[in-house]
DNA sequence: TTGTAAGCGTTATCAT
DNA sequence: ATGATAACGCTTACAA
């Protein structure tokens, strides 16, 4: 930077000046910084930047799982946003579970992270997340902690498992089962809530559907869907309603192992419509939910609670869409 | 860390110490300094440290498109290794073709970032590339730029390549077509090499074969793969040979649309084995990149980078490993 | 409108 | 073994 006063013949606090329009400069002045700044290819050293502003212009962003193309959806919108405004994102996984050190905290202070974006996971404690919470703004995607209000985008995911699952009772089905995501989690709860209306509104006992909790991963749905399908086979539910598509992939390779047809032997519906999924075989009925837009959503939030703004809504919502597709048909006929 | 000093009654040059343990302190005082951190739960700043240093511990993780789960995985494996010694991944987009601005360039000069792990697409210019390594350290992954010796992660493409082709030839084809990936790119060109390979040794002649360039990804395997079949029907080929997973299932979309069963009809294979092709019906007959490791790899020879070790092997090759599964059968007989 | 100079929180050099 | 103290590169009063 002096180097740069130097080469325009004028002081440093010109330049600075410059840099951020944060002082008067004459016209011809800064036409020869800027020129010099070029010339020099000078870049800010941000170190000092935030030193000096005793914060840098960067978030964190804590994702659970890469792989899972919903989370990195939801990443990639983060980073969009964040980079439109000039803001870094760097980031990280969550902490295992049995590690309870309070390390994105430490983070948050240490790099002097204006915020952090969650997408939280089962493993999420709420202690950390509180702990989290008292060193920065933090704001939640996709999940939410009715316990402490910290500002969160979810998808509406009670109204999404409401509609496929009156999609599957308009077909005429009668026995169900239920495989659910975690109690812990709040979407777990939602999509779980959301059934129970559809089919209590269809004019079932929502109380007799049996409820088998999973953990939204794969494995989970084949065991628990072969759980769902045993005893006697007169008994067995013609339709599944898994509370995500991972589980919803595993209910259907479960089926297919036993020689079930889907949809003809036995209806299954998911939720996330994950990318792929309409390129099974069947194609898989689900409920989509904005994960790019939430992920925008979620920078623009943090971003805003930065200017002062506290979010109009600290919940906010984002449509769950069902998408109708090729797994859900009326239940067969069993002798 | 005055306070800390402050607190545990010593300088603050003693805190620094025993914190980088950068010097001598005697056990009881260093003892104090620990006791004064935790009680007081200093973070060091870590602009100041950078400042100081004249780097961050940061590096830059410049992927083009996280919905697309191989260039997730290998995100995820940098994250891993890096957080593994602390080092913290700032995600980046590239930037758009059109933009021929030195954006991550400036980026890593401003940031002090300590390098880039660079996953390149198609849009990746070569003066942008060779701009960013002027500004420090860049190691690819799945790509190689044979002009400029940047150290590059990339799997053993042309190995893979001929070793599905073997595969399918072994059942009997020889009316084949390859939907191969942008000339422009390494795999693109190692993949067709390795093709030809396998073709030559079968006995057929590599240049018989038509040879279709597409750009990775899905509706370019669609419109090929009609390119491919097309004229009078007993000139179809009976085998595609596609360079990438996304590509087999463009193809596979098309096949469909047009009645034709795949494998009886038509063979199919690609080549990255997504998690969810397997899911596929037909499962997908692939080859896998090792995607995670690369990712791992990638960032550890980054890192001995900056330890001062030149990279043993500039361009390091991964295993590339044929996945047999349902969708290769042999050549129908054709009326 | 422009320049001078005092920090921001560290690290590292030098006396002690 | 320990403690002053001078940078690191920037922003921002304040003075000119």
């Amino acid at each position: 930077m002096k180097d740069v006063a130097r080469h325009a013949r004028v002081s440093v606090s010109t330049v600075s000046y410059v840099l951020n329009d944060s002082g008067p400069v004459a016209p011809e002045r800064r036409a020869r910084v800027l020129d010099a700044i070029r010339v020099l290819e000078y870049a800010p050293n941000e170190s000092a930047r935030s030193l000096k502003r005793r914060s840098a212009s960067t978030i964190g962003l804590v994702v659970p799982d890469l792989a899972n193309q919903f989370f990195a959806l939801v990443a990639e919108g983060v980073e969009k946003a964040a980079s439109a405004r000039d803001v870094l994102v760097v980031l990280c996984a969550p902490e295992a579970t049995d590690t309870p050190e309070p390390h994105h905290a430490k983070l948050l202070r240490s790099q002097r992270l204006v915020g952090v974006v969650y997408l939280s996971s089962a493993g999420t404690t709420a202690s950390a997340l509180l702990e989290l919470a008292r060193s920065g703004p933090v704001v939640l995607v996709d999940e939410h902690h009715p316990g402490f209000d910290l500002p969160a985008v979810v998808a509406d995911s009670r109204t999404g498992a409401r509609e496929v699952a009156q999609h599957v009772l308009g077909h005429g089905h009668e026995r169900l089962a239920i495989i659910g995501g975690p109690t812990a989690l709040w979407t777990g709860q939602q999509r779980l809530a959301g059934y129970r209306e559809a089919i209590a509104a269809a004019g079932l006992d929502p109380d007799a559907i049996p409820v088998l909790v999973g953990d939204y991963r794969q494995p989970s749905g084949r065991e628990l869907a072969a759980r769902a399908l045993s005893g006697p086979e007169d008994t067995w539910p013609t339709a599944l309603l898994c509370a995500n598509d991972l589980m919803a992939i595993g209910a259907l390779e479960h089926a297919r192992s036993i020689g079930l047809r889907v949809p003809e032997d036995l209806s299954i519906v998911g939720f996330d419509d994950l990318p792929f999924v309409s390129l099974l075989t069947p194609r898989l009925t689900t409920v989509r939910q904005p994960a790019r837009d939430m992920g925008e959503r979620a920078f623009t939030v943090l971003f805003d609670l930065l200017d002062g703004k506290p979010p109009a809504e600290p919940l906010e919502l984002h449509p769950a869409t069902v998408q109708i597709r090729d797994s859900v048909a009326p239940p067969a006929r069993r002798s």
